[in-house]
DNA sequence: GAAAAAGTTTCCATATTATGGAAAAATACC
DNA sequence: GGTATTTTTCCATAATATGGAAACTTTTTC
């Protein structure tokens, strides 16, 4: 949504705020929550284990273990079997950690694919989810171009305004869409926005029947982008990858060029993920 | 590994220890515990978050949610994301989620081939895990004969002298006996007890080529016991099935058909969890 | 460019909150 | 039947988490 000039070589950027103080890391740390921690690492570790066991392996008093672990099983970070008494780990903890998965290991798995995108193209490519109503950042591989697009990742913007975002809206279907812009107003950021619903809805057919997305100067004058949804297992939409750069090199004649490697990085990235896109063009 | 004559109908086993008193569950709990497994959950729901937003949407004060983040960093629980600051779910939380997977869904998926075999064969059919050196059991299936073997699942036992022990053994390897044994004292429960370390490799020889083992009165006397192991995607040995009953039911002259029932068992369990068994007598 | 805004980390006095020993209540073992 | 385990509750104590404010960044705005 920036379109920055920027030649200066950008070192690794560091985190934002007040730096981090020490270099060693007895960093602060909550007693309770440090033990917690070690006490579901070490019950993950075994197959079944009873209070007691816990309470002598982690060399902690019985009723202190007995409520932290009441307090994890309220949030089933753990359970207990009814038949033996015995905790394991619950399914509060799977779905956080699958959460890990989610995010880690798609970029991982992009991170090639996203690659040789950028040196066909020479322009910046983003990988990017959908959250609601908004478009959100995880990743980019930038241009070597002095002039280009930036993004930083965990940025968001709004999905109807983005290849990113409308490349994602158009899988999840006209009753979603209507449901997330029904109460919310859509702001015009140029000339182009889709700010009325109805073309936005068309647009998104558009794109669903041939298997990109386009943002035409709909966000920023002078920068277009184009986008590919990311299959899952299921064949359902998880992620969308794009280029995006100046409408001087992002010419109208470039389009369908362009359209194509976009489209074949993220099939690329949908088969490394293990997922299934759906038949199109046949 | 004991064997019980229990006639009357065991009702659902209920814990050990003091019973949970309350109905409703206000149960003990640790506050910033409870406050972590919450930040947890919901930064699990977003991909990528920064201290603030986390800050605003629990409710708290930024320093707080700072202490305990930083906590949950030490332990690998969530990561900061070193280009944009934002705080995703790390690796640890993703290892100890894995744990329920293993545990939970291995013991669900084995149930209707564990009933099966408990009808075809009249005998109590258990599932077990090797851990270190000991056998431990997850599940089972109880006979419903009033003379019955019977083991509380979470037991442990010496895996050289179980069925499910050895069968997991033998798949290990002989370096791994070895190893296990080396330090470690083997005690003669009965007079067939393997208490060699020789006659334990040369058993486990012969249990590996057939595909299932055998434990003859190795631990209790009056016992019998057969097991077949499980095996996962990557065609390790993770899990075995067993049936262990009286001598006097499972007879020397039924032990091949059983074995067939318990090996059939296994296969079938491998196929649901998605595993691939080794290609045996062809 | 300069100034304001937003964000993260550290510090520290305060009392809220976790702690763990002991007792209670149940089952398991001999 | 009696003893040993095991889990859960209770409660006085002080150790520990808490959160407001300050410090120190980067980013945005004017």
């Amino acid at each position: 949504m920036e379109l920055v000039m920027d030649q200066k070589t950008r070192e690794p950027k560091r985190s934002r705020g007040r730096p981090r103080k020490n270099t060693s890391e007895p960093t602060v740390s909550v007693q309770s929550l440090d033990r917690a921690l070690g006490l579901l690492t070490l019950v993950a570790s075994r197959d079944g284990i009873t209070l007691s066991e816990i309470a002598e392996l982690a060399e902690l008093p019985a009723s202190t273990v007995h409520r932290i672990l009441s307090t994890l099983e309220a949030h089933r970070f753990m359970r207990q079997d009814p038949d033996a008494g015995h905790w394991t780990i619950g399914v509060g903890a799977y779905s956080v950690g699958q959460a890990f998965v989610r995010t880690r290991r798609l970029e991982a798995l992009s991170r090639p694919a996203m690659w040789q995108l950028m040196e066909a193209t020479g322009e910046t490519v983003n990988l990017g989810v959908l959250e609601g109503h908004e478009a959100v950042f995880l990743g980019q591989v930038e241009s070597p171009a002095p002039i280009r697009a930036y993004f930083r990742p965990g940025r968001r913007g709004p999905a109807y305004a983005s290849g990113i975002g409308k490349a994602l809206l158009a899988e999840a279907g006209d009753e979603v869409v209507r449901r997330l812009y029904a109460k919310r107003k859509i702001t015009s950021f140029t000339a182009a926005t889709l700010s009325e619903l109805d073309s936005l809805l068309r647009a998104l057919k558009e794109t669903r029947a041939r298997g990109w997305a386009i943002d035409d100067e709909e966000h920023t004058l002078g920068m277009r982008c184009i986008a590919a949804p990311i299959f899952d297992e299921e064949q359902v939409a998880i992620a969308a990858v794009s280029i995006s750069g100046p409408t001087l090199r992002v010419t109208e004649e470039r389009i369908t060029e362009l359209a194509d490697r976009v489209s074949a990085a993220a099939e690329q990235i949908t088969k490394a993920i293990g997922g299934v896109g759906p038949e199109r063009r046949p």
